[in-house]
DNA sequence: TGCCCTGTATATCAGACCGATATACGATGC
DNA sequence: GCATCGTATATCGGTCTGATATACAGGGCA
């Protein structure tokens, strides 16, 4: 299951470009899946050549042209197949957590700031997903699986911030009245630069 | 943050061979973050060429040389700099929720199957990092950085379950008695092939 | 008017990572 | 006697990541 079989399944929903697809991916599978257009453009390219997208240009004034992606016969055979056969993987890959662990190498006030944007960013995935829930349910009601994997991230989401909030206190030192904590690492305005994931 | 500061991390905690390094990552990393031998031995190459660790070999009877590797100062030094410069990720990819997102492709038995077969595999997470914990408890205790880390573990994957066994009958099709679903999908009995990460 | 930023839309590229595979041998299990 | 597991190294093709390039329309703003 890479991000081939994603784009079938994306354009199991309708025809697309390259661009529609990455949208449908960050409005739909933000909490568990995404892609960049630099595994999207050479994906279908691949699929084009394998006979299991076909594609239309379709000229613009000025923007580059779009390439509207449709899949074929083969293409949504090749999906259900992979439905079918895949044995799903589930992984997390946490910087955060790595941080945590070595908590004690940080300064305590870098170790307050990570807390802190890992919540907010929590936060606003959870803000996310009710947004898209709300929007959707307006046009027409969820799928069942769009409904089960929504309430999957928010109820995970929900309980690590806060498990977060409940336990943070305990990464800290034990803050000995007078003990002067040693800084070991000073901690550092960071820009809030989030990935650009392309 | 790349698998070459996991590996100077791992390295703070004494002297390793690239073997005892993915020991290290499935005892203590195992659920959010893990690296294959593909990537540790050739971090563990680029960064002696970067003098940031040392490497002497210890020669046995038969099996390969064992080669131990030391982090130098100039290593700990730039560990501790990753610690406090690195903006933190944390990012889900899961082939199961993409899965159960076309749950309305997929047959009711390959559904189910799914979905078992993720229930076992937190059982088996959890059943580890409780291990892990009590063993390590054992010998002292627990920094606070692993304690946190591991009842964050605990505490999402414990979410994730009860969610799943609360709403996982949702995904089926309304089942109006005697109304034959259409077998979309076979089910197909598995090997269970756990993924090999070398 | 000029300037910058955002959104639409394509695409490439180096570097990192993933998972399979190869090699070798002792010990353990049946 | 043979298979499997654990120790220990390493490579490799294929894929993914994140940055970057190109190009123009439209909106905000001074």
């Amino acid at each position: 299951m890479d991000v081939k079989d994603l784009c079938l399944g994306a354009l199991s929903f309708g025809d697309a470009t390259g661009y529609d697809i990455k949208k449908f991916f960050e409005n739909t599978f933000s909490h568990f899946f995404l892609a960049g257009y630099g595994s999207i453009y050479p994906a279908l390219a691949s699929l084009t050549a394998a006979g299991l997208v076909s594609c239309r240009t379709l000229a613009q004034h000025g923007k580059p042209d779009r390439k509207l992606y449709r899949l074929t016969a083969a293409g949504r055979r090749a999906f259900l197949d992979t439905l079918r056969d895949t044995t799903p993987r589930h992984r997390l890959k946490s910087e955060f957590l790595v941080l945590l662990y070595f908590a004690h190498l940080l300064a305590p006030a870098r170790l307050q700031a990570i807390v802190d944007q890992q919540l907010r960013n929590f936060d606003g995935n959870l803000k996310h997903i009710r947004q898209y829930e709300d929007c959707c349910a307006a046009a027409q009601p969820l799928s069942p699986g769009a409904h089960f994997v929504c309430g999957y991230g928010k109820a995970v989401m929900t309980a690590a911030s806060e498990y977060i909030r409940a336990h943070r206190h305990s990464l800290l030192p034990p803050t000995g009245r007078g003990a002067a904590p040693r800084k070991l690492i000073q901690a550092r305005r960071q820009p809030v630069h989030t990935a650009s994931r392309n």
